[in-house]
DNA sequence: CGGAGCGCCTGGAAGC
DNA sequence: TGCTTCCAGGCGCTCC
């Protein structure tokens, strides 16, 4: 589930709910979220620290101490951050919980365990993010730009790639080539000014909105609200949707809104 | 360089 | 009903 506007909630979260709170225990209940940072290692480092301010950069939660190491958290497909209240029944999937001073609980709740946390200093930190792309939901214009020019493939396989363009995921890539009328088999060298114009604005848009939302939402007014439909029919032009896999992903798409370049047959 | 394939995990749904 | 297989909105790695 989590891309971008997912974990700028969590950092809202983890923002109300902890920052400049002291972090009173760390319980780790699976150390199979943990990488590169032994259970004892991780509360010896943060037990007794406050919190400062989160950042998110792209899809990573970024949560440094006052005066210690920073709490790096990633959700992989299954993440969450929870705040609530020590009393609450943990929940199966409750990988680590942090008691906080003023009597909350913060929890990495994640079913599937693809990513985790780690704990880092500043130099680590940085050489975690240097590969990075530009955080989507801040790059203006000319980054855009810059982040796709002289690259060779295809579009829906740059916007999924994090070193391009930090904070897309499978739906949020779908839904912005829907939204700019791309083909996802499009390649990134054929995008003409005018089509990179709009696909930077719908990017903006569909962001903003999403942010708002928390989540990409499951609205019928977008692609992402028919992914899932049985018969699934553009929301657009009641045209029938296309699936299909594009760079190893599940891909959707209207034929009609979507032209596909000359050379790809649409698929279905 | 880009892209395909696989693996990491778990659990729900589909298939037999 | 029960067992097996596939698949999912993440990413990193290898290989071509």
């Amino acid at each position: 589930m989590p891309e971008l506007p997912d974990v700028e909630a969590f950092r809202k979260i983890l923002d109300s709910c902890a920052r400049g709170v002291c972090l009173l225990r760390i319980d780790v209940h699976d150390a199979g979220v943990l990488n590169g940072v032994s259970a004892r290692r991780l509360r010896r480092s943060l037990e007794g620290r406050r919190l400062a301010e989160p950042e998110r950069r792209g899809k990573w939660l970024v949560a440094p101490t006052e005066g210690g190491p920073t709490l790096m958290l990633h959700f992989g497909m299954t993440g969450q951050l929870v705040c609530c209240q020590p009393a609450e029944p943990l929940h199966p999937h409750d990988r680590v919980t942090f008691a906080l001073a003023d009597d909350r609980q913060l929890r990495y709740r994640d079913q599937r365990k693809l990513k985790g946390l780690w704990l880092a200093d500043e130099p680590t930190l940085a050489r975690m993010m240097k590969d990075q792309g530009p955080d989507a939901l801040t790059v203006d214009r000319s980054g855009f730009g810059e982040a796709l020019s002289g690259r060779r493939g295809g579009i829906k396989s740059a916007l999924l790639n994090q070193s391009v363009l930090a904070g897309l995921g499978n739906l949020l890539a779908d839904e912005i080539l829907w939204r700019a009328k791309l083909h996802p088999a499009r390649l990134v060298g054929s995008l003409t000014t005018q089509e990179l114009d709009r696909m930077y604005t719908t990017l903006r848009r569909t962001l903003r909105s999403a942010v708002a939302a928390g989540r990409v939402p499951p609205r019928r007014t977008w692609l992402t609200g028919h992914r899932d439909d049985a018969d699934p029919v553009c929301p657009r032009c009641r045209e029938r949707l296309c699936g299909g896999r594009w760079a190893g992903r599940h891909t959707v798409w209207c034929p009609r809104c979507q032209q596909a370049p000359d050379r790809v047959m649409s698929r279905r």
